[in-house]
DNA sequence: TTGTAGGCGTTATCAC
DNA sequence: GTGATAACGCCTACAA
């Protein structure tokens, strides 16, 4: 129930001044050795640390950031937050975390939590309609890092291109000797189908392969849309050698569907995924995907925006992008 | 680059005194309705927020928690993790994560983040080890909340009983006519698989089944684990009609290799699970399972330590149990 | 090499 | 009803 020491106990207790304790804790400005060691007992006797509440006040700096996610249960976002929470550690930084799900109103609860942490920075990512939102207007000289799908004009941002994950593995699958192909998206609606989509046939028109409307199939991201997919797969006249999904969660359900028809992949059928899930290296056979990059994203995120609060850097916005590897397991076949 | 308004630019802008303006905003103390339309106009003209970080060392009270959990990106911990964030925000008080992973040296790291950001209580959620880490020395005077298998007798807890899951999820297989039912669960020097093992065994005790030891299979809490159980109880000379695994990942794996070999779930064999994971619902045919409970936890561990934080309660030590509930879909047929 | 004094933005106490 | 003033714990000129 007692209090809390300060930094005033420490003085007296050592028999000096706050001042000389400061800089002996801020290594600013000489101190004796002894009233070093007579400080440094104090310290130790009192169990003393210095109150960061105070010196946030007195600095106007709270060495805390705040990450933006649309969904903290969804891995790629979990991935993200491990990765700047275990760099922001290191420069002693505290990342406070703000996952949007469902809010409706998150842009007000979002810049509300800004002002109440008084945060040294803001991570947004992947937030849908973000240029709706004035932030720097809201946000005066804090520092703003982007991650999206897209370069920011304005914040320093890191992005990664859309599609591409679909370009490299398809890419792979041609690079195995298929040569029919058929993709599996989202609906042609979702953004996010569309770009994926357009990575797979940038991939076979790069290779000089055509690319056939007939070829792709819509259904929703989930297991349960590629396992309904593969019913008409099977079903076509001149089945494809390989297929290239816009997810692992896809890909799973086209894998369970195949099998339970006694279809075999990868022998009668090659099947490569995207992102990576947990799941994609459980199920047999495991599968050819692609890194989710969440990591990545994490560590050049809170590189760039440590930069620019601790002045590092001030120059001109920076876009960095970053990007997909493949991880090759066990759902394709060389022919 | 212009600084945050304080409450003195308020002040002079509605030419009353700091005072006033504090008053006003507190609801402390009498303010002429005049006076407080000037104000009022004020704080919007210059859009002021009350800074908290000087809040935070005059009253001695951050309104943050600390949220200790083992794994952020494991789906229990981050449904823990949301539901006291939503809490939370209903009584303005912002949550800290700190998610252990494979830190070492976690508990220092924990104990140095709850003093360096002075939170009001912190909520430990099945941190292994606990009772090694003297707490109550390291955090004097603030709150702690266990979330845990058992009670806690020095501090308020949460828990949920052991192998309750298995118990229900086995239960539930019984009510449905079920006799031969096997166990598949983790190996078996995990406390873990012990405890939900024994759920089991009850189940069946209670509604006077006998226990066959050879019924109970060891494997990794995996899809491949409940993958190559399968063949194992395939190869059986009287096959079970129903099974139950100690998680959703056995299950699920269980369910894939049944109907690979043939064998219809659930007309030919019955499954439960355990967990409630997303893809419990994906899969086909929809596993029955049991939910895992952390929204519950979250609710309830936010209650009481917020109670305790605000003096709301001041009593004894609580401990609170929570429960699991049978989430019944298409893998259990009536027999 | 060390100490004094003022202030960061708030709020509580006590006058007026 | 309102306004000085001190204090929360720390840091930083400036003095000594």
């Amino acid at each position: 129930m007692r209090k809390n020491p300060t930094i005033e106990d420490v003085a007296s207790l050592a028999n000096v001044s706050r001042t000389t304790v400061s800089r002996f804790i801020n290594n600013s400005g000489y101190v004796n050795e002894k009233t070093a060691e007579d400080i440094k007992r104090a310290i130790g006797v009192l169990n003393y640390r210095p109150n960061k509440i105070a010196q946030a006040l007195k600095s106007g700096k709270t060495n805390e950031i705040l990450l933006i996610v649309p969904d903290i249960s969804v891995n790629f976002y979990s991935e993200i937050y491990k990765a700047i929470q275990h760099e922001a550690s290191h420069k002693s930084f505290n990342v406070i975390l703000f996952s949007i799900e469902g809010v409706i109103d998150w842009k007000i609860k979002a810049i509300d939590l800004f002002h109440d942490i008084r945060a040294d920075g803001v991570i947004l990512s992947f937030a849908y309609d973000v240029d709706s939102l004035n932030i720097q207007n809201e946000i005066n000289n804090k520092k703003i890092l982007i991650m999206d799908f897209k370069k920011s004009k304005e914040f320093d941002s890191i992005h990664t291109k859309f599609g591409h994950g679909n370009y490299i593995s398809t890419k792979y699958l041609i690079e195995s000797g298929h040569k029919k192909i058929d993709f599996v998206g989202g609906y042609a609606d979702i953004k996010i189908t569309e770009r994926r989509r357009q990575g797979y046939i940038d991939a076979l028109v790069d290779s000089g392969l055509d690319f056939d409307p007939k070829a792709c199939y819509e259904t929703d991201f989930s297991m349960e849309g590629g396992y309904k997919t593969a019913k008409k797969i099977l079903d076509k006249k001149d089945r494809p050698t390989a297929v290239c999904a816009a997810n692992d969660h896809i890909a799973i359900g086209l894998i369970m569907a195949f099998k339970e028809a006694g279809v075999s992949v990868p022998d009668d059928i090659s099947i490569v995924g995207m992102d990576n899930i947990e799941l994609s290296n459980l199920i047999i056979p495991k599968l050819t995907t692609v890194t989710s990059n969440g990591i990545d994203f994490g560590i050049n995120a809170f590189e760039m925006i440590y930069e620019r609060i601790e002045g590092i850097y001030s120059g001109p916005v920076r876009n960095r992008e970053v990007f997909r590897n493949l991880v090759i397991r066990d759902s394709v076949k060389m022919i």
